[in-house]
DNA sequence: TGATTTTACTAAACAGTGTTTAGTATATTT
DNA sequence: AAATATACTAAACACTGTTTAGTAAAATCA
């Protein structure tokens, strides 16, 4: 039964090659930029080709989001659990922070953007999502323990931090920073980290 | 020189009249749905008569953006400013959220979504947003001066509060908190806000 | 082997989008 | 009364996501 096999491998690259194909527009276009039509040509296919691999354009942006989450989840395993929690805290911050500012399309899509949502519902459709937030709880979790954060509850300590970072990334990233000057940016938002992780420190 | 007058009163009426309407139709089915020629159909005007009124889609969308602010910035004027500092600061804070929980379409609008801010550059662009942000900024200045806050600088104290409650606001808004079961959401927003509070004053 | 079915793909169409252009009545001015 | 300016629109242009019907080639069956 080679044939089988050999004509499923070919499905998951063609698969593998418009998503390739579509990351790429995407990251130097954006979404609106980057069309099912554009994408088809960048392969030298026709456009109804890329509906037998994706039901509709924002299953396509959702699989290329759950790729995007593969990359961050593995840029995460670099924190050093050996070292202190509050250490391995401040490392996870500036890889999201490092993350976010070197992937600033994949960032939108994996925390701002809808459409790539549109067919996530509850927890079990978003399980990259999940596993991401778990990398965060489970030191903030082993935090409280140790009685290192001034925090009263893990889960409220994780999204506190979370929300922190996100909002200084997502407020630069779509231009709400417009009213502070352009080279203050990166200092300030640095700051605000150092400041934050001071703060929660018990 | 009564009908130039006249003329003039007629045009700004047509403009409210275009941005009502259009209004209306973004909050209740989003910047997608919300086409120039749906626009037109609702006011029993043709679509190019809204071209004689706003440049294109994202500069009708910044006037809404506009509007959205004039309204959050009268929110904000309830703030008691005989109160202490501290106690503005949650007030403003709740004000904040309460708009945004009451007007998602228009938080998005004012501090998510690209489009509106496609002709926005430089300070002077947004002075809408610089007018909101000097609400929280002033408050966190005073509150310093009165040695009232672990912050060390007043700019990193506003963009750390105003970042925290975005992340908290934009990640909900936008369906990031899926891992979390709904009912906790508003309990979980509110613990946070409560305990930066807390972790902010001295 | 030859006939049949399945697979992989596409051309063309559909209904929609933002926007522009050329033209037409009406209102105002001369 | 004639000329001009104003307010508006029909129709077109070049796109968009998506579906349908049809076509070669490959795989299976007799």
């Amino acid at each position: 039964m080679g044939i089988a096999e050999r004509k499923e491998r070919e499905k998951l690259e063609m698969r593998d090659l418009i998503l390739h194909a579509a990351t790429e527009l995407f990251v130097e276009r954006g979404y609106d930029d980057t069309s099912i039509r554009t994408i088809a040509e960048k392969i030298e296919y026709s456009p109804a080709t890329i509906y037998l691999y994706f039901k509709d354009k924002p299953e396509l942006f959702h699989a290329m989001m759950d790729h995007a989450f593969e990359l961050l989840i593995k840029e995460f395993s670099i924190v050093d659990k050996q070292a202190e929690p509050l250490e391995q805290l401040r490392q996870l911050g500036q890889v999201y922070m490092k993350y976010a500012l070197e992937n600033p399309a994949l960032y939108d899509l994996m925390f701002i953007m809808r459409k790539p949502m549109d067919h996530v519902s509850c927890a079990e459709d978003w399980d990259c999502g999940m596993q991401a937030y778990h990398f965060l709880y489970s030191i903030i979790e082993e935090s409280m323990q140790k009685e290192l954060l001034r925090f009263t509850d893990a889960h409220v300590g994780a999204i506190t931090v979370w929300s922190h970072l996100h909002g200084l990334i997502a407020l630069n990233l779509r231009g709400r920073f417009v009213m502070i000057p352009e080279e203050m940016h990166a200092p300030l938002i640095q700051a605000s980290i150092d400041s934050l992780l001071y703060l929660i420190r018990k």
